[in-house]
DNA sequence: ATGTTTGCAAATCCTTTGCATCAGC
DNA sequence: GCTGATGCAAAGGATTTGCAAACAT
């Protein structure tokens, strides 16, 4: 089952309605492996849908409505924007890299020791649909340390 | 030497300016081991030192010069808003529980292994200064559980 | 038919900017 | 005295809200 009937199918199970702009929205997020703005879904729309652009609260609302039902999680790229992706089944996580803002993606199991270290020690359950950690590249730190 | 201290000689060894209003925003983040958004800074000031009131773009000019110079972090609390707080040495973390919304605090070195292994694999030197993670708490798990 | 969702417009909130004045070095 | 910081007011941008009309079920 592709990715957008698969979310789809979740909607209705949830009881939600599907409209028109719903449909749209998921469409844009399934369309990128990586994250979107709200502009990036607009955009998306009103590229390849023309006659169906939306209204900013409605894109609000709905990517709102899709947290809110754990589909979609929100990070904020260290001022860059909030940006929104589809949680997938395990979550990848990104290093974004400060200098050159390249990202590289990171496998869910990274975080598996973490995760079980937190829930020993402190009985806490850590819940990481999507971590952004920034640093410095390999590329970038090479070139750091030549101008030392 | 206390914290407060510190700060100013460091910024001192910037070739910052000691303004008055530069040391009431590093007391008022001193005041606090946890995070505060501009506007605890801003209430902290107004309680502490009635006759120093800041404004807004003075207190936002002066965290991000703080930030510049990586002695204040920033963090985007799931959209609950944008909250600072002082680079300790080591840094300290916290993890937040979604439901009850208490904070626990996470020594550094749970990192380290984390660090170790994006370095090694990706030559990618992880930068974390503050990092908070969600989750729900030991507590608030047996809530769930009960009502179940 | 009913309750929800959308679109529009406008409000709100957070953050930044321009410029004259003031303060630290 | 020179340079940079502050305060004010106002602009800017992102996000939210109220309400009437349109739509999914």
């Amino acid at each position: 089952m592709s990715k957008f009937d698969n979310l789809v199918q979740k909607l209705r199970q949830h009881g939600e309605r599907l409209t028109i702009q719903r449909r749209l929205v998921i469409e844009a997020l399934c369309s990128s492996d990586e994250h979107m703005t709200i502009n990036d879904i607009q955009h998306y729309i009103r590229t390849n849908h023309l006659a169906h652009e939306l209204s900013e609260p409605t894109v609000y609302r709905i990517v709102q409505r899709l947290k809110d039902l754990r589909l979609v999680s929100q990070t904020d790229m260290a001022g860059t924007g909030i940006v929104y992706q589809l949680i997938d089944n395990p979550p990848h996580h990104h290093l974004i890299c400060l200098r050159c803002g390249c990202i590289i993606d990171v496998n869910d199991n990274y975080f598996d020791d973490l995760r079980q270290r937190f829930l020993h020690d402190f009985g806490f359950e850590v819940r990481i649909d999507h971590m952004a950690m920034y640093g410095v590249c390999a590329k970038c730190q090479q070139a750091v340390d030549e101008q030392a």
